[in-house]
DNA sequence: GAAGTTAATCGTACACCGTACCATCAATTA
DNA sequence: TAATTGATGGTACGGTGTACGATTAACTTC
């Protein structure tokens, strides 16, 4: 099978040889093609982003993608991915307030996604791009150096992951059009007839978000790590 | 706008009259669709269901679905809602042991979504189903019922919610083809590279995830409810 | 009975999709 | 100059969801 330049990442690049263009230099590239597929999929949501459009949006025709992209799976992987790249705290200072740092990335994580919300629709999915690893590495290595032995390491990365892919995947589903919105109040109504207890903890109608996943975190992290 | 059968839930139903069929009785019903979609759904995966292939398996037209469901999204919506089913635990007897239960409704929870992968690469875009609706409500109560305030009801809920769909997400995004996980392997090369904190918990080896669903899930509840 | 209404089914057609295949052309290399 | 290669894109194919309207069978109302 394969296609004209499928096996590792293709493209030029690296070869320092000198500082010349590759031969003229091509009107479409890889970074171009994510830059807009990921303007496409905010401005128009998942299915919103079409070989086709994706094209036009470009200049070029829709085959010209197929030089550069596999096929359209890969075009969401690195749309995904791109959306996952992560700065890592200026000055780490060596491991001081190793939850702050947690707490950060996995707040700074979330909130990246949900800038894009189609990202999370399209998780489940992928697997995992470089820039996720980066990021689970990175907590690795701030967990392990606030003392979390290796044995532990494993379940406590995944726990947190769990959480913030769950609370990431959740809050976007709840970004739905004002149609969909209607029809949620309309289903609230249902909600306090059947379920008192729903309706109690006003669970579906409270917002704040944001406040919620932070103290969950607490929460959580308050379990995984007692002691330190 | 609106189709023939749009606004309620349509169908035939209630009107306790007499024991008399509807009409004949429909070759089609919602029930039949349902069931027949999550058949599909579960042999061929998520692009392989097709109005035009769900009908075929049905033995009708493809536009005669139409009649009975509004499009293909309400499809999925209905296939998911149906995966979700709970059944109590037979002998509740009062509260006792809550732990026990939240644990045992979450690992039911999370099975039954990895009994069906599709469902979790469905559930970010969707929703809330009666089912789900009901498990949160069961959750709260269960909560309640142990004593958690009203107020940090809102707060548990949404971490063990987050924290079981960010675990079926990720499973299921493992389950993936042969060819998949040959390519998966070949990334742990580089990860073993790039990634020295990962490599040495081998976070991405470990196939336990059933345990360690459990173990991170005690140590949220561990955090949520330390006097409990 | 007849006539009208409604529940249910489905064939056809349309616009759009991803992409295989092949032709094309410009730049580089020989 | 000729050959090679990087890069682009037109056309076409098989498939998709579903709008539209025709069709039939059962029930309701006279």
């Amino acid at each position: 099978m394969a296609g004209k330049r499928s096996g590792a990442q293709s493209k030029r690049s690296q070869r320092t040889r000198s500082a010349e263009q590759p031969r003229h230099d091509p009107a479409l590239s890889l970074e171009r093609i994510v830059a807009t597929a990921v303007e496409l999929l905010d401005a128009h949501g998942i299915d919103g982003l079409t070989m086709r459009r994706l094209a036009d949006h470009l200049g070029s025709g829709a085959m010209s993608l197929y030089w550069h992209v596999d096929n359209k799976e890969k075009v969401f992987d690195l749309a995904l991915d791109s959306v996952l790249e992560y700065r890592e705290l200026p000055e780490t200072a060596q491991s001081r307030d190793w939850r702050g740092e947690v707490v950060h990335m996995l707040q700074d994580w979330r909130a990246g996604m949900l800038r894009h919300p189609w990202s999370a629709s399209l998780l489940p999915r992928r697997a995992l791009g470089p820039n996720i690893l980066r990021r689970l590495e990175l907590l690795s290595r701030t967990l392990s150096g606030a003392g979390v032995a290796d044995a532990d390491l494993n379940v406590a990365i995944w726990s947190l992951w769990n959480y913030v892919i769950g609370a990431t995947v959740t809050r976007a589903s709840f970004d739905l059009s004002d149609e969909d919105m209607a029809a949620a109040q309309q289903r609230l109504a249902l909600v306090s007839e059947h379920y008192p207890t729903i309706e109690r903890s006003r669970l579906l109608l409270d917002d704040d978000w944001d406040g919620a996943f932070r103290k969950g975190l607490d929460f959580l992290l308050d379990g995984l790590a007692p002691k330190y």
